[in-house]
DNA sequence: TTGAAAGCGCTAACAG
DNA sequence: CTGTTAGCGCTTTCAA
């Protein structure tokens, strides 16, 4: 392979090794330029490039990131990482990936791994149930950034989106559309902030414009594939009063609006819709979806540069949360009203 | 962070490093299980982990791929990443992700990074417009496996779909559905042989269906987000007599719609329409998407597998080009003729 | 302005 | 069965 290593510039220019390291890294301080020049050809000449490898070994330095994610199929988190790219790109780092499947011992084999090749920090989508783990990687100040969701009485960096406010904007835009009986549709997961708030979001919205706890409709479901739809069927012929859903994911609204069409229903004449998250279909789903957007592209990106700010700075950022906020995206959805 | 070396646990352990690193390793063949289990005792008391960069610049193997994608964005990818993320899982693999952007030099400069960071190989989804670089890398005996696109003339594993099959099968589909007159729609880029290969399947299934050399009506269109919407919006009214569209990009597809739609044309009544990529959104839009499906997720899977085995195994798989076969869904966007 | 030398943490002959 | 030793390729005092 490369097997040009710093010895042999050093033996070809006729200087040292240390003076190759200067020049590399750019101390020019304290060389000739005359010598600066020679060394720069011979490198160009034999194509020379530093390992890595040998570099991060003596520097405990990697200029490398590690971010593990949960979920690559949905496009929210392309974008996330697509976001936490180009920050690196810019910032010479690299980017090492990985998927947890949303299982604890999958995150906590990855981040071990992580540290094993001394990746300099990592951005995570938590699974949220290895608390311990985040705990003592807080402890031993290893850069960390966790994203998406809340994790609870842990103080590290935390950059989330304000889900109460994303389920509020739906909900109020379904009111004032004049719908009267509202359901959230909400995966399964207990441990899961995002969801939870959304709920909560949608329970706030709805007691404050004047509906009374027996008008809240929780509907659970699945997240295997297919399920949405059967379960969305059922609630349906179950409820036939209820004339609007707000769904908090966007591939559960796909199940949805497919349960929807089956049954002949009409959106937004017969039910109005509000999904959660914009992607490249929104718009073209029949109809145009109205939707609460979340800024993913700028999370990933707001993630990694506070990691690498945090690697890089002398002074350290202080850990908390920052707060992103959601986004009403208003299509055909719900009805022809045109804002709220 | 971490600071104990494996100097660290042979002195605790009262045994060399060797012997810590032979365990370490699974050589139990020489190690009494005494001391064997000693030695493990100790590493878990101290928590401790080998550092991946000090054994990779000794055995240069990093157990680490590299992966370079063009479009993060087009969920394709994130499929094909699934694919290669699941068996690096499974093989003891890590890897690194990058954006070629689609831009010749951000190719050449990650793909030196990865060498840099001593990468043990590297999937590309290749822009194809560096071909010295990639003879390079196969002088260099590099692993290397190329993915989706076509290299020409040069002997490097090559994993790609047959895209002059998938086009016979949409156009095929399309002529048993009564189809008479049958435009393909493509992106402008002369280097990707994957676009090229759609636009000569078109032609050839056409022309062997008895259609003529001036029956073949290819429109390029712009890759830019909204362009191809124009596009379509200024060819139909050109083209009032089409009553079908091959539409060779999935993003590309939604474009196409969108127009139509706004033509108040209807779908298939008046335009048959055939995607490229089975896509979560595909079965949801209106009416349900007719089209050709690659096999993304065993793409990536293979590419990965094959790569790995380059890496690790003694006897080198010869390189050369593996064709995966497209597949026609059929859905509602040609009419209900099923089958073809 | 430059260089010698001592490691960073690990592996792998080679000896015992 | 276990240890000694010599590096892997780089950075970084310290000295010249």
């Amino acid at each position: 392979m490369n097997k040009v290593t710093i010895s042999d510039v050093a033996a070809k220019a006729g200087v040292s090794k240390t003076t190759v390291s200067r020049i590399l890294n750019g101390i020019y301080d304290h060389t000739k330029e005359e010598t600066r020049n020679r060394v720069l050809q011979v490198i160009k000449d034999f194509d020379y490039r530093p390992n890595a490898l040998a570099k991060g070994l003596k520097s405990s330095r990697t200029n490398v990131i590690g971010i593990v994610l949960s979920n690559l199929k949905n496009p929210f988190w392309s974008t996330v990482l697509e976001g936490v790219e180009d920050v690196c790109r810019d910032s010479g780092f690299n980017l090492m990936i990985c998927n947890s499947d949303e299982e604890p011992e999958m995150e906590e084999q990855y981040i071990r791994e992580f540290q094993t090749r001394r990746v300099d920090g990592i951005v995570i989508n938590p699974t949220v149930r290895n608390p311990i783990l985040y705990q003592k990687l807080l402890e031993q100040n290893y850069p960390l950034v966790a994203i998406n969701r809340r994790i609870p009485d842990i103080c590290i960096h935390n950059i989330v989106v304000d889900n109460r406010k994303g389920a509020s904007l739906a909900v109020h835009h379904l009111i004032h559309n004049g719908r009267k009986k509202i359901a959230v549709f909400v995966y399964k997961n207990l441990n899961v902030s995002t969801w939870q708030e959304r709920v909560e979001g949608y329970c706030s919205a709805m007691l404050e414009s004047g509906f009374t706890e027996e008008d809240l409709i929780i509907q659970e479901t699945d997240q295997l594939s297919g399920s949405t739809k059967e379960t969305t069927l059922k609630f349906l012929r179950d409820h036939p009063d209820v004339d609007a859903i707000f769904s908090t994911n966007n591939m559960m609204t796909l199940e949805v609006i497919e349960a929807i069409k089956e049954l002949k229903l009409q959106i937004p004449k017969d039910i109005a819709i509000v999904g959660y998250d914009e992607t490249i279909w929104s718009k073209h789903l029949d109809p145009p979806l109205t939707t609460i957007k979340q800024p993913s592209y700028e999370m990933g990106k707001i993630a990694a540069q506070l990691l690498i700010k945090t690697i890089v700075a002398k002074r350290k950022p202080k850990p908390g949360t920052i707060v992103l906020e959601p986004q009403l995206i208003i299509r055909n959805s719900c009805g022809s009203q045109i804002g709220k």
